[in-house]
DNA sequence: CTGTTAGCGCTTTCAA
DNA sequence: TTGAAAGCGCTAACAG
């Protein structure tokens, strides 16, 4: 089937392709009688317009590009869907990236995106390299980062408090009378998790209280991570009455092993985690967690990319801390 | 920032655009000096080729459409990873679409797909409308539907025997020793869940076992939706001892309110879902249930598309049956 | 209110 | 081995 132009249109429609543009673009007034024998024509022939070919010419592509380490995982699912249901009230489809968390992925869709000429992109790094997106930068796209500290380059940036999130679960669990508390560690302390161990140390200090190395097992951010620091924690032999995890993921995990070593949530071991991810509300017993926005960070997200695709925003970087929230679930009580 | 063109490479590389044009594409010979110095000078101008420009004159995107009720659902999140990948494996990107179940919504994101001109779609379609996407296949550009019947277009179509789904699954709760066994429907039988019951009847029926309604509350297949029902069995008063939830995200659902009740699952209750989602491994306890491949679906799906796309295909529509799968997990115990 | 036309950045035929 | 040039389908001056 051959496929039809705007040319095809005019040409049925004895007008100009000027005036089949204008119809429907609804940019320039058209008598009636055109407009009726345009619409005609459009709809006898099955016309589609060519977005490509706008998009060349008007060089605005209307896109935009999310790179999430794992759309599947309900974390970033949950940021993604912020992004699209934003990008739909305003007029921009989604490219949907994933990385898998590997840096040449990363660098691979960060290039494909610029060459779409997506109009922003909004880049949930894994790996924290300045220099990849530089380019980009420079080539004037709009990009917000999720969860890194990108200085000194002109990138919006998105991120929690992640100190105080960890100080904050902490001071809660000291709060409820826990003196021995616990804390599962990320592998990495250069990681958003790895900060909010920092606040623990924080919170303990501040009530007196110590921390130790062997008290504070690490994991790999996933559930199997969590089995294990909590089976490390129960070998080490030590006294503990509750566990500050530096993630829900891992929180949930060490919450298997637990029961499976007989114990009893939260009679017998308070636990708490941060995120908030949609698993924590349905674990049992549910978890108690320091929460982050997700949805919401992905809309504004978009509003902050189209703020500055359509000019309306011409100054430096913007670092939005977003909010942590405290939800509290079934998973920890009082020391008895 | 001035934009960096092709013709930039070539005054800058003093030579044609045609042979910046084979260089960057690698599609005719070109000297190893000129080569050196069109690299050289892409290099150091920054030059990012304009992939909309290219495709307007190639007529080819590299993109495909994916249209999800709902990305952040669980399941849907795994087809669209198997989209995702697949297409980046054979170079082609997703531009993600939520319908949200909602017609206009689909209708929209069919036209705006059309429009960019993507090579493919592939359609998680909620409304059975034939006729929305009839202009869409007319136009030639290929499409995959899952889960729907489209009977006399051209287009491929993956499906599971959502009957045979229902009937393996509630004959394991009958050959459990289970005689009294609820159902947890969704709204609408017409559906993909929908079919599912049918083949609970049938598998009751064929035992001699009866169903009744009162024991077959309907939910909206949210995990809220499932409580609800859960709590409309135990309102009934009437006596079961398991539950075949047509989908995993009810059952989940129904669990948290069944042991919220006091009730212990599998020793009072034995419940089983449909789909196999990442929670009904995570569920407390894991969920047993009647799997269907989710990121398989996705992936092959992307390569029945290109089969059409690379002109590898030409005969008529192509309609799977996926295989679905029973995973025994903790959920389901024989009747004391 | 309408039409003519240049040109967006690229690929690719044709000619050298 | 290279270059000139047409043209993909559309928008938006500019001219009438």
């Amino acid at each position: 089937m051959p496929i039809i132009t705007i040319k095809d249109i005019a040409k049925k429609a004895d007008v100009s392709v000027a005036t089949v543009s204008y119809v429907i673009n609804n940019t320039r007034p058209v008598s009636p009688e055109l407009t009726a024998r345009i619409l005609h024509a459009i709809e006898e022939l099955g016309y589609s317009p060519n977005a490509v070919a706008r998009s060349l010419r008007q060089k605005r592509t209307k896109m935009i590009g999310l790179i999430v380490p794992d759309s599947t995982n309900p974390f970033f699912a949950e940021i993604a869907k912020g992004v699209e249901d934003a990008g739909y009230e305003a007029g921009y489809s989604v490219i949907l990236c994933n990385s898998n968390a590997e840096f040449e992925r990363e660098l691979v869709y960060l290039n494909l995106l610029q060459s779409k000429r997506v109009e922003g992109i909004i880049f949930i790094a894994t790996t924290t390299h300045v220099e990849q997106i530089c380019p980009i930068v420079k080539s004037s796209i709009p990009v917000v980062i999720f969860y890194r500290d990108i200085r000194g380059l002109d990138v919006d940036t998105f991120r929690i408090n992640n100190f105080e999130a960890g100080y904050r679960g902490t001071r809660y669990l000291i709060e409820l009378g826990h003196q021995e508390i616990a804390c599962i560690q990320p592998l990495s302390p250069e990681t958003p998790s790895g900060e909010r161990v920092a606040g623990y140390q924080r919170a303990m200090e501040e009530s007196g209280l110590t921390w130790r190395e062997t008290l504070m097992p690490r994991g790999d951010n996933r559930l199997s991570g969590g089995k294990r620091a909590a089976e490390d924690l129960l070998r080490s032999g030590l006294p503990f009455t509750a566990i500050f995890s530096s993630n829900d993921t891992m929180a949930i995990g060490a919450m298997r092993t637990l029961r499976e070593a007989g114990l009893r949530i939260p009679e017998d071991i308070s636990i708490l985690g941060v995120d908030d991810i949609i698993l924590a509300s349905y674990s049992d017993p549910p978890l108690t967690t320091v929460a982050q926005p997700k949805y919401e960070a992905g809309t504004q997200a978009v509003r902050f990319l189209i703020d500055r695709i359509e000019g309306n925003y011409q100054q430096g970087p913007r670092n939005v801390i977003l909010n942590t929230e405290l939800i509290i679930r079934k998973s920890c009580s009082h020391l008895k």
